[in-house]
DNA sequence: AAATTTTACAACCGCATAGAG
DNA sequence: TCTCTATGCGGTTGTAAAATT
């Protein structure tokens, strides 16, 4: 059954902007009768509307107790630990915030704070640090924040989340992302290695993945952090089951790693409702999700892996001419930066070794 | 000063859902 | 239980104002 939309069903209703006299009438009409029947209220209300422009008009705009001007910091705040537990559940959203409108708070989302958090290298979709690889070159940066030092007075939640993002050990965090992107690429791979085609990639930032816990930066240390884990390989997380005996390694020699990210408590996940969840498990009363989500956008597998399961001579193929060839020597340079910094560990380039000689 | 681009946000559209009959 | 209506919700669009060229 096909309904048709009210406001079509006389085309003669006006559309658009609200003037000042609208604006009066639908104010004294609902202050003397209430709204009763959005439908029945223009009528009564001697507006040439339709109930659904009404009502729209008076929740997001003219509703006395509606909060006008700038969004402080604590409501910034709230929205984003809020969006990091809830999604675009704007409405819901919005009962945290006492006067503050969904529409208000979906426009100001879109306009302000995703801005802000990409700018910050968080993607505002799953509240984790961006993989793409201008980010993950921009090593100086990070690891400039990162020693900034350990005040903790917060002047805003963009200190605190750059802070927490950097406490979190944003110098590991990176060198993850290069190590991942670098195992990502099918250059290493011999025929005599253990890994199915299919599972030739690790996200070492799957919360899932044994590699690191069920960790997941929370950049706000909100208590729970949510939304969709970036997946790297468009694959099942449960397809990666099979890790390279190289990074079990890896993981074994990173153990005391976790103590970066759990330093903050861990964050966590997943209100049962969580769209796109695949699966949860419950980890000391907090869920972690598990999820099957596709690769961000500035990262496509594609991208790097003109195939989707190559075989090992075809990978050999691409890692040598492939049109990945531009993303690998962007990774080897970052990582050939990465291994001049003197503040390098030496660990990390036994880890490369490994890798590599994998 | 004019033209163009960007930003902010009000308003619309269509789908989902609760609830009445 | 089914059908239908009213309302709620989230994505998208339109447009005025501000910023930039």
């Amino acid at each position: 059954m096909v309904r048709a939309p009210c406001c079509d069903e006389e085309s003669s209703l006006k559309k658009g902007p609200w003037t000042t006299e609208e604006d009066a009438k639908l104010m004294d009409y609902i202050s003397r009768n209430g709204h009763g029947s959005w439908r029945a209220l223009p009528k009564l209300a001697g507006l040439n509307r339709c109930g659904k422009s009404c009502r729209l008009r008076w929740t997001n705009y003219l509703r006395p107790d509606i909060k006008r001007g700038k969004f402080s910091e604590e409501e910034e705040r709230v929205i984003i630990n809020l969006h990091s537990v809830l999604g675009n559940k704007w409405s819901k959203i919005a009962t945290h915030l006492p006067g503050r409108t969904d529409n208000e708070i979906k426009n100001y989302w879109n306009t302000q704070l995703r801005k802000k958090l990409l700018h910050m290298g968080i993607d505002p979709n799953t509240h984790r640090p961006r993989t793409d690889l201008n980010q993950l070159l921009d090593l100086s940066r990070l690891l400039s924040v990162a020693s900034v030092g350990n005040s903790n007075k917060m002047t805003s939640p963009w200190d605190n989340a750059l802070k927490l993002k950097a406490a979190a050990g944003a110098a590991e965090l990176t060198k993850m992302q290069l190590l991942q992107h670098l195992y990502m690429m099918p250059v290493v791979r011999t025929s005599n290695s253990s890994v199915p085609p299919n599972n030739y990639n690790v996200d070492l930032m799957n919360p899932s993945s044994s590699l690191f816990g069920s960790h997941i930066l929370n950049p706000f240390g909100g208590g729970h952090v949510s939304g969709a884990s970036t997946m790297l390989s468009g694959q099942e997380w449960n397809q990666q089951a099979d890790i390279v005996d190289g990074f079990h390694a890896i993981s074994n020699s990173l153990e005391g790693f976790e103590g970066g990210f759990g330093a903050q408590g861990v964050i966590s996940s997943n209100s049962p409702d969580q769209e796109n969840m695949s699966s949860s498990c419950c980890y000391d009363d907090i869920y972690v999700q598990t999820k099957n989500h596709p690769l961000p956008a500035l990262v496509s597998s594609s991208s790097v892996y003109p195939g989707t399961s190559p075989s090992a001579a075809n990978q050999m193929e691409i890692s040598m001419s492939g049109p990945a060839a531009p993303a690998r020597t962007a990774i080897f340079d970052a990582w050939e930066k990465l291994m001049d910094d003197e503040t390098s560990e030496s660990y990390w380039k036994d880890i490369l070794e490994y890798v590599l000689a994998d």
